[in-house]
DNA sequence: CCAATATATATCGCGTGCGATATTATTGCA
DNA sequence: TGCAATAATATCGCACGCGATATATATTGG
């Protein structure tokens, strides 16, 4: 027995327990982004600008999918977003000679110069966080796992 | 030692970690919007449509600041999405005699109906997860708890 | 070599999500 | 009582986030 019906599907309260963790998600995500919003106002960016500017930060000159595949995001997202970017002068976006299908996303000295304005960004965020670095690593490690079940569903 | 400086903050690592369980947060709610929106495209629902119908189908003929604090959203986001969920005949929104300035939301027959189109949702998103009961049960308790602290950061 | 196909990015439309602000109704206090 | 403070909801503007679709370039098969 334990957790399956006769016919082998989960339980009516499995499937409650799923949508719970769903909301939790959901919700805990508000919560993220309102501390990021927060964190960073200074910078004048957004919680996904900002994750855009730490790969370019990690790793410059890339096309657009790779960014896009990095943050899970669609370039739908990310087109007009790196067009804000560029117009704020942080980001060149150029087609790659070697494939004129690609666009080539390099920081300007003005993108690499904000790097050391977001350098208090983390700390605001683990203070707010609050918890332990074990949980913090076990969460991190279980929703990679539930991510990748997400994205491969169907 | 363990886990501080010498002046008691958190270490450098430390902060690289709970950026990864934002970032974790972030990209494992896109992959579970991407499962709900598939799961209730047959209802025309989005996830936080879907969210308040269930709030009221739960409890019916509640006023708009009791959704958002179940919802954790701003009246600013579900004062739009009340209104085309109204405008669909889903939902009633009314201003409520013992205090003018609530509005009550009450469920339609359409509304109440739509209870029953809803029903194979759980077990789309149960599938899509594909982790254990233990997993999900203590996943949800852990955000819970990170979304009280963020939710409380200043 | 050239047409069919695939790939990379962009455009459009719509629904969130929220900060700043406005409006109306209620409450509290002098 | 009357007026300031508070509360509940709404409006506006802007930035995601993505599905549907378009465009341009590259690749592949005949």
């Amino acid at each position: 027995m334990k957790n399956e019906t006769p016919t082998g599907g989960p339980r009516r309260d499995d499937l409650k327990l799923s949508a719970q963790l769903c909301f939790a998600l959901y919700s805990t995500l508000l919560g993220v982004n309102k501390v990021y919003r927060k964190a960073l106002k200074p910078l004048d960016l957004t919680y996904p600008q900002y994750l855009v500017m730490l790969v370019l930060w990690e790793r410059d000159d890339v096309n657009v999918s790779d960014i896009c595949a990095q943050l899970y995001l669609e370039t739908t997202t990310l087109t007009p977003l790196l067009k804000r970017l560029e117009a704020r002068g942080l980001l060149q976006r150029q087609r790659y000679a070697g494939d004129e299908r690609q666009v080539r996303v390099t920081l300007t000295e003005a993108g690499k110069a904000l790097r050391a304005q977001a350098e208090p960004i983390p700390m605001c965020v683990a203070q707010a966080l609050g918890c332990s670095l074990d949980e913090i690593v076990t969460l991190r490690d279980q929703l990679k796992g539930l991510r990748a079940n997400l994205f491969n569903a169907d």
